[in-house]
RNA sequence: CGCGGGAUGGAGCAGUUCGGUAGCUCGUCGGGCUCAUAACCCGAAGGUCGUAGGUUCAAAUCCUGCUCCCGCAACCA
């Protein structure tokens, strides 16, 4: 049906000035949650995150470690592509801006938006703080003084190239308008028609000539291409696309992207100021972006000054990676922002993946092995109960796709956490370990234990999305090859006969006390 | 009146589009069961749905005022 059909996914790409918290690698997880699930239905995928390189605050930290911004981004890049491959993230490209290559396409983007008109040269004007090295515009002055050092300011006027959006306005409005999935969520769509371009775009500062650590302008070498073309366009650049229109076959395959994804602060800058630049390209726009909602920590935002910031490569040391991604894509919901905290975070491990699908799988493998030699039986349907719990595992998979693309992935995920709480009430109702009393009702057990295992393989094989080794562990334990999305299209693709042979536990309980002081320290 | 979001039992959240017995996960208490990891299943207590007013036979849900919290507010990733 769906043969070889394409996805491009990408998330923002990450400004190296420093290292990434958990909140920034939520972002990752969910892409990822996105890409696995589309490769396992059949898609084939390109997923693509990477990191932003340039920029006056990777010269400022640069500067503050004694080192130069090659070496420092070089660093920071490296942390970052760490702590993705420690989190399990299947990208199949990491990019940096300060690839030669994409420079190279950069400058030519911009000469051609140059040619075209689409931007042009003028002075950009504001108060200039010495101490400090930065601009600042009338409105931002503290009583006329440096809103950050409270020092006194002098007027200064800058020339700088600036770019139309004013131009593109009523097409962009007209696209989002038209294209209900362009924006999600609506809440985000709203603000963003409503606070910025009803009111009126105005031109886009593009270069800046002070800084040099960044892309020159190839016809005017004393500006340097400032972030957004810079930032933005890496999307493009890095499957092939050529300002020429002579396009990578990549390109051509891939191209409009189907999911970026970005954090919703950022989410400006992907839905007005990036779709105009595509605009004045003049090729497709993307699909959707989604931008999602903040990972808090007790409800207030993660930042350095508040001191609440937690890494996921300090977390890794206490729970394993499939733990930390299922709470992080449990936590947050698809329009508001979720909570974190050690406390949740353990009782969420303890509740939903010890208790609910640990302990279910082990004491389904347990019976299976008690009362049959671990070979899994023949299935009869017959009763009610029997029908209802593979009624709502045959519908999960549609259900599942259905919240995935919308981006709904914390209620995606907890759709499949109800199939694993209805196995569970399912070995109350059926009592096997009362069939088992009873020489005539060896093929009722059969039956309830059989519908056990392939409830179970089919939640597992949804899991493989959202917490891959978990998934691949359980899978190993039932003992089965039937993997595909494809294969839990129906109820009864587990082969009988299949022999079981582990009922150890898939994860030990936390003991909440213990782990909090551990965490202390 | 800058914009948007939020305020629902002890905790974290859903429900508000198109008004009509307030739901989920967890916690607490009681019961059941024993295949399993003090697990699992059942039941109960616990909410004037931020606040004041309005519309209505009926409002968490619609309208108006107010309070508190969060984010954004144009060059700050």
């Amino acid at each position: 049906m769906k043969m070889n059909k394409k996805i491009y996914i990408t998330t923002a790409i990450d400004y190296t000035s420093q290292k990434p918290h958990i909140g920034n690698n939520y972002e990752k997880v969910i892409a990822d949650v996105l890409a696995r699930y589309k490769r396992l239905d059949g898609y084939d995928v390109l997923f693509q995150t990477g990191t932003d390189e340039h920029g006056q605050k990777v010269m400022e930290e640069a500067k503050k470690v004694g080192t130069t911004p090659n070496e420092y981004v070089n660093n920071i890049s490296k942390i970052m592509k760490d702590l993705l491959d420690l989190l399990n993230i299947s990208y199949d490209k990491f990019v940096r801006t300060i690839d030669p290559n994409h420079e190279k396409k950069v400058q030519e983007i911009f000469e051609y938006l140059y040619n075209k008109g689409d931007i042009y040269l003028d002075k950009y004007e504001g108060w200039y703080c010495t101490p400090c090295e930065s601009f600042y515009l009338e409105k931002d002055l503290l009583d006329g003084k440096c809103p950050d050092c409270n020092r006194s300011v002098t007027h200064n006027s800058e020339e700088a190239y600036f770019f139309k959006l004013s131009k593109y306005e009523k097409d962009l409005l007209n696209y989002i308008e038209n294209n209900p999935d362009f924006i999600k969520p609506e809440s985000k769509k709203r603000e963003m028609i409503n606070n910025f371009i009803k009111e009126g775009l105005q031109d886009l500062c593009v270069s800046r000539t002070s800084l040099d650590w960044g892309i020159k302008v190839s016809f005017d070498p004393k500006h340097v291409v400032y972030v957004w073309i810079d930032a933005l366009s890496n999307y493009i650049t890095f499957i092939g696309y050529d300002v020429n229109g002579n396009h990578s076959e990549e390109f051509k395959k891939y191209w409009p992207a189907d999911y970026q994804i970005a954090g919703k602060d950022i989410i400006r800058f992907h839905t007005i100021y990036w779709p105009i630049l595509l605009m004045a390209l003049d090729i497709p726009l993307p699909k959707t972006i989604y931008g999602h909602p903040w990972l808090t920590i007790d409800g207030g935002k993660i930042s350095k000054s508040v001191g609440n910031v937690i890494y996921v490569d300090e977390l890794a040391k206490h729970f394993t990676i499939d733990q930390i991604r299922y709470f992080l894509i449990h936590s947050v919901p698809y329009q508001n922002d979720g909570t974190m905290n050690y406390e949740l975070l353990i009782s969420t491990i303890n509740s939903d993946l010890v208790n609910t699908l640990g302990n279910l799988v082990s004491r389904t493998n347990a019976m299976v092995i008690k009362y049959f030699d671990g070979i899994v039986p023949k299935s009869a349907l017959e009763e009610n109960e029997d029908l209802e719990l593979k009624n709502y595992a045959e519908e999960l998979k549609i259900k599942t796709t259905k919240l995935i693309d919308d981006c709904y992935f914390s209620e995606s995920l907890n759709n499949i956490m109800k199939l694993f709480r209805k196995c569970n009430k399912y070995i109350d109702q059926t009592e096997p370990w009362n069939l088992a009393k009873d020489e005539k009702k060896q093929e009722r057990l059969g039956t309830v234990l059989y519908n056990l295992v392939e409830s179970i393989r089919i939640g597992s094989v949804l899991l493989q999305a959202y917490i891959p080794e978990t998934a691949e562990t359980i899978l190993n334990k039932i003992n089965t090859d039937q993997r595909s999305l494809a294969s839990i299209d129906n109820f009864g693709n587990y082969k009988s006969g299949t022999i079981i042979t582990d009922s150890t536990p898939l994860f030990a309980r936390i003991n909440k006390e213990d782990k909090l002081k551990e965490l202390e320290t």
